[in-house]
DNA sequence: ATGAAAGCGCTAACAA
DNA sequence: TTGTTAGCGCTTTCAT
């Protein structure tokens, strides 16, 4: 008891009351056999010490918790975006929400959804919501719904946007306004996503007869840091691309800061497109034109149908693709030697 | 087993290693005392079942997890931006994040902060960051760290932004544009910031020998929903304000929304000035005018106070304050009869 | 109607 | 070096 007001335990609760632990536990469970009297004492006493059941002595004994876990790398604007359409999901359905973030930790890329999965799930978690997962192959007790998923994850039921579609909206975009020399800053190369984004980007190429430079194709990984420095390659190159496809909103945020510090103006010099449409791509200077993918709507689809999942009701579709569009902003322009 | 695949424990590590689960845990845990071959064959058997230890045993056992906590009525823009700031404290820290949400049950308002405090503190978190909470008298075993805190909660350390400036900022702004009739949409009675904010305009109002109609005073609770109806009000009654301060960004976009709906133009017909910077609030048509807060800083410095707390690391500040800001956007505008 | 006891998965004394 | 045992807070038979 070193701590200035330790927990109160379903122990103290019994001794106070004159009961025992069983007792309470029935009082709190609304279970039969408790006389009326006895339930009265014992909730007074519950209220009177400020008592509320441990969750996790609970989630321990019952394997069912009433909470859905959602799991993510970290917390950046693309996560937390979708933690609020999950949000808007779980309210009203009687399930709480506990979301882990394993910290962004560079070093321990790869494999951590496992262990926290191992680790939550069964206990403390009905049901977990995989964000950009790393693995393909989690089959666990409880149901797990992904959200742009792993490459050849077709087993987990997943959530994802239309990001083949995307990509060749973007790249059609600045072929539109007279680019040719298009750079692709790619995303994860492990993630469905970043491959489909690539694929729209090289078909619309393609479609309009325009080879491809792979000097000009880069891998970003998604992540701001790496791409400002594959950025600053990219346009401090031999021959700088006039324009250049983000795979995702906070790396092409990235490439127009890099881009700035090089003394290059946005759009004028280059062009940059992203992809997400996250809050942010609004703010920044120039504002970034963007693919929007329905991130909240993609977070309320996931919670859902893995709530379906956990009652065990049925599903029609357990994978789900929601439409991409483009958004114009002030970050893309006509090359200065456009026709 | 009824589960396709059920979770694998300590104890199927120990009959296929043909070890005692103590052997298994002195292996987890890197305790001395097990036999370089037997602590290899051990290892092998949890890369080969993918073992990983419950986290809800563990806290259960141990009374240190390594996790902080942090608990949020919902997940909004205010709170989500926050956990932005949070996770940046949170890497390299060595802890990680577990986010619970309430879930936003209208229903419920009130302690949900004291029981999901019980239920998780002493177990499964090593302490807590408080958003917004609804209570002041928290004491329990483990740190604790409000952030927006409730009025009068001097007693639990905190970090807010400086609210009272930030509603002198955003009355005098609207005044300097001319407007004399300024309503105002307050925040929850209960918290301190939303106070602040209602006296940071009635001391705007006063300094500038503007006499407060307080009918043009009502309370929008930092609620969207709520706040339509109470814009809807303000905005169709006998003399309507020519500008509207709410007390935070989501209430304000609120406004515009009903503004827009009874035929208003903003900003022509009426100002509309929020409070927080949420990104939203540059999405929004107009772009809001609104008072910055530093929330990811907030959120940063919440979460390195509680670890320092619950280091026992001697920490200079318990309540810290961080400065706000005007931004000038296009929702606010010089009256139509203006001078 | 009430309570004793077992056990959820794990760790830490303590014994062997 | 290894295993046995008790117990974290709770729920649930099963006696009483």
């Amino acid at each position: 008891m070193q701590q200035p007001r330790a927990r109160v335990t379903i122990r103290d609760v019994a001794e106070q009351a004159g009961v025992s632990v069983a007792t309470v536990s029935k009082v709190i469970n609304d279970r039969y056999g408790v006389a009326a009297e006895t339930m009265a004492r014992v909730q007074g006493v519950i209220r009177e010490l400020g008592y509320e059941a441990s969750l996790v002595a609970q989630s321990l004994r019952n394997h069912r918790t009433n909470v859905i876990g959602i799991l993510v790398a970290d917390l950046e604007p693309f996560s937390t975006e979708l933690l609020k359409g999950a949000a808007d999901a779980i309210r009203g359905s009687g399930f709480e929400l506990v979301v882990y973030s394993a910290g962004g930790r560079p070093g321990d890329v790869g494999g951590w959804e496992k262990r926290y999965l191992s680790r939550l799930s069964g206990t403390l978690v009905d049901g977990a919501v995989l964000v950009t997962p790393t693995v393909v192959d989690v089959q666990y007790g409880s149901p797990v719904v992904a959200v742009d998923p792993h490459t050849g994850s077709s087993s987990l039921p997943s959530v994802d946007a239309d990001n083949l579609r995307g990509g060749r909206l973007a790249t059609e975009h600045l072929l539109g306004l007279g680019h040719r020399r298009i750079g692709m800053l790619a995303g994860r190369a492990d993630l469905e996503s970043a491959q489909l984004r690539e694929q729209g980007y090289r078909e619309a190429l393609a479609a309009a007869g325009v080879p491809v430079d792979d000097t000009l194709v880069r891998v970003g990984g998604y992540d701001p840091n790496l791409s400002r420095l594959v950025a600053q390659e990219l346009l401090t190159g031999p021959q700088r691309p006039t324009a250049v496809f983000a795979a995702n909103d906070v790396t092409a945020i990235a490439t127009i800061e890099v881009a700035q510090q090089l003394g290059l103006r946005v759009p004028e010099d280059v062009s940059v497109v992203g992809f997400d449409n996250i809050p942010e791509s609004a703010l920044c200077v120039p504002p970034l034109t963007t693919v929007n993918q329905p991130i909240r709507t993609m977070g309320e689809r996931a919670v859902e149908l893995l709530i379906r999942l956990i009652r065990e009701q049925p599903v029609e579709h357990t994978h789900l693709t929601l439409a991409t569009e483009l958004v114009v902003r002030a970050s893309s322009a006509p090359p200065r030697s456009a026709p």
